[in-house]
DNA sequence: GTCTATAGATAGATAGAC
DNA sequence: GTCTATCTATCTATAGAC
């Protein structure tokens, strides 16, 4: 038993066995095992399996929206008073956070994976909870997009920030696939994914 | 009842239900409910619950993959006799095959959701057949735009296969997204897509 | 706050009649 | 081949002692 109160010892193992297993792959006995706790701490702290994994989802986006917020915004600003900004930068500025996450614990990379799940799987649990927490963040991609490519039409901009977010999430779950013999690349540190994904992207937004 | 046959009516059920509901989230008794049939039937036709599975992807994948081997390999004979071949060309063979599969019918749309969830689902049932069923095909893919991009790093190539992958799978499943007030585009026939997709992955793919 | 015990529902799988 | 009936296991959730 650890020295973090069980609240939090539920959270880190629900996030790690959901990003492992799914949501619907993982039961609740599974995380108060590896959570050295007991079925009902589960629901005196959080009410119910759905709103745990609200729980989990909300602890790392809000702070990551903050901060792709914040940065995006100064951007906007800097563009707004007339200054040149890449493409490149743009797009760091949104993937940044999330790789700085990755990068700083094996939590965070499993947490990465997690978020992927969650986008493909439409309707299921977490989609309607993630559109809320990162929604916003897409809006000011999309509006920080759009000022630096002025001449790409907005519906088409739409979709190739969609097809960003395919190849990133993706590329986020990568490390984890078994099975595909050799077709997986052997680097998967998150600086080495960044460096090859961006200017993959930037072209592709640049796309005639 | 319909006229197919029972072991057709369970394919088409599971089929569905699993692409809209996932392959965990999908009870035999709602594909028998659907089917029309018993459950009992599921196991004497099929075995289990994993080999229906199994059944559902062969039946569709293993026509798709002759069909891309045959187009793959085809450009490859042309581009051994030193013919030249575009980026464009090569990525329409392995994508191609899919959408028309989509366009087909509404069952076929179904279906590749299917396949952008399997995608995602590390460790899952499914990943292992998947691989089975389109490593091969991969390995083509590779061949073929290592040919016609010759100077560009193999394993920088293998990454951004695995991006075209990503951003393939995840618009296949855009048109089911509910949730992101208007952040998902408009016009999802697979038609507009394919025309927006391959540009975006060429540029991707040529990137310096 | 944390535990035991259990309720109540549902899952995949199987035996055996027809 | 298709059915009914049932086995066994597991799930989320809750009531109540401590």
């Amino acid at each position: 038993m650890s020295m973090v109160e069980t609240k939090t010892r539920i959270l880190d193992a629900a996030e790690g066995l959901f990003a492992r297993q799914g949501y619907l792959g993982t039961s609740l006995r599974q995380v108060t095992g590896e959570a050295g706790a007991n079925l009902a701490a589960v629901h005196y702290h959080f009410g119910s399996k759905e709103t745990l994994l609200q729980s989990v989802l909300e602890r790392r986006l809000l702070p990551l929206g903050a901060e792709r917020e914040a940065e995006l915004n100064r951007l906007l600003v800097r563009m707004e008073s007339g200054e040149v900004v890449e493409v490149e930068t743009v797009l760091e500025a949104f993937i940044g956070p999330t790789m700085r996450l990755c990068e700083s614990s094996a939590r965070g990379a499993e947490f990465s994976l997690l978020v992927g799940r969650i986008l493909a799987d439409p309707g299921g649990p977490g989609q309607e909870m993630f559109a809320e927490l990162v929604g916003p963040n897409i809006e000011l991609l999309l509006r920080a997009l759009q000022a630096v490519l002025p001449d790409l039409d907005s519906e088409l901009l739409l979709w190739r920030v969609h097809f960003c977010l395919g190849a990133m999430s993706h590329s986020l779950c990568l490390g984890h696939l078994p099975g595909f013999q050799g077709l997986v690349p052997q680097s998967v540190d998150t600086q080495t994914v960044l460096g090859r994904l961006i200017p993959f992207l930037t072209s592709g937004l640049e796309a005639p």
